[in-house]
DNA sequence: CCGAGGGTTAGACTTAGTCTAAGAACGATG
DNA sequence: CATCGTTCTTAGACTAAGTCTAACCCTCGG
């Protein structure tokens, strides 16, 4: 399938050379829209490649955080996960369940932060916490 | 002192009953500006106290938290802290030598929140990153 | 072919936090 | 006071996330 060549091409565009480890993890965590944490990513990528170390994947993850691929997000308690939509977001965390929603960008309006003062601010996100109104349809 | 007297005040109030433990990490943890770790909170208490163990200290800050003393915050990785000020405020994280700074609540103004569809938000702050700009003065 | 550099690995190690079972302090009651 | 049930504290075993190490395995250029 070409879906592989992409990501194949598209790991080699941010100076990563590619690998058979690399490309399942990529394929996985580059793709998904969940927010999954390190052993979450072991434990799909190894139920498809024979035998994928979990130094390996603390590695390739942190190497595709440092090329821009994802981000590294901490919104709760023990749990680091990873986010392929490196576009500045904000996030909404489900306090029954622990779920990661993505809040578009534009959805909120943040006013005030370029008057803060003594404060140098690289980047920000709104964190909200709560629970997910229960839906008609679960599409 | 006074001091010790107001807080175990504090302490019942909240439907706390007070020891000699608890009072000695609550004239920190209650007092502090900062946002220390559980580790901290060990350090700074156990100076003074002759003997405290991890296990009350753990037991203590999470007691303090379910009666609304203190806020527990998750804004690094591997670092949960303890935050005495619970009114509603937003945090800056300073990448340099990860410092939490208090943002007050009025110094943002986030619009939309209550117009995110599917999502019942209980509470939300703000969470920036960056440096401290250099101060004049250090106080 | 060969060798060097980069990638992967198992497993030891570290660290934050939890759990357990036993002892100490507390506080109501006689 | 003495007793006794409840609550609090404790050391140390345990767990889980993540890091480190040193050996091994590829791959690709010469
Ligand atoms: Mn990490
Ligand atoms: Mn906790
Ligand atoms: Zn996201
Ligand atoms: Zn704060």
């Amino acid at each position: 399938m070409t879906q592989s060549a992409d990501i194949r091409r598209r790991l080699e565009e941010h100076g990563i050379q590619a690998s058979a480890q690399r490309l399942a993890i990529a394929e996985y965590v580059l793709a998904t829209d969940q927010h999954p944490a390190a052993d979450t990513v072991l434990e799909v990528v190894a139920a498809r490649l024979p035998v994928v170390s979990r130094a390996t994947v603390y590695n390739t993850l942190h190497l595709f955080v440092e090329k821009g691929l994802l981000r590294e997000l901490v919104l709760s308690e023990g749990r680091v996960v990873y986010d392929p939509k490196v576009e500045p977001h904000h996030h909404f965390v489900d306090e029954a369940s622990g779920a990661i929603v993505d809040v578009p960008w534009d959805a909120l309006r943040v006013e005030g932060v370029p008057e803060l003062p003594g404060l140098d601010v690289s980047e920000f996100q709104v964190v909200l916490r709560g629970r997910r109104r229960s839906r008609r349809r679960e599409g």
